[in-house]
DNA sequence: GTATTGACCGTAG
DNA sequence: TCTACGGCCAATA
């Protein structure tokens, strides 16, 4: 469990987030022990949309949906996170502490 | 081989 | 409270 790339433990982590839950790349990061090398989940990210990996739940600590452009189209995010429960308001997610969700609770 | 950028985060002013 | 800067690791030019 120790061979597979960076972006393979990403993925893991993504695949485990529950419907209706958001998380933070920094959360991930954190999670993974990479020190705080968030931009390095992003980056993997990109990648995971060619994979079968709900991307869309993830967002920044801000709770922006700033990697919607990624996407094959850029109302997939929003309207994905929205169908799933999470409440969407100009491309950031609304009551994001209630919908956040953290890779450590599922330890 | 060096420089710049990237779906970011944390701290300082 | 808001803005600015540095740091982190890897890929691309």
């Amino acid at each position: 469990m120790k061979n597979q790339d960076f972006i393979e433990r990403v993925h893991e982590i993504v695949k485990l987030i529950p419907e209706g839950r958001v998380t933070s790349y920094g959360a991930i990061a954190k999670y993974l022990a990479t020190g705080m090398s968030s931009r390095m989940v992003g980056w993997a990210m990109k990648h995971s949309i060619l994979s079968d990996v709900p991307a869309h739940r993830v967002l920044n600590r801000n709770g922006q949906l700033t990697g919607k452009l990624a996407f094959p189209t850029p109302t997939y995010m929003a309207d994905k996170l929205r169908a799933e429960g999470v409440e969407v308001e100009n491309d950031k997610v609304k009551n994001l502490k209630s919908h956040y969700w953290d890779p450590s609770l599922d330890l």
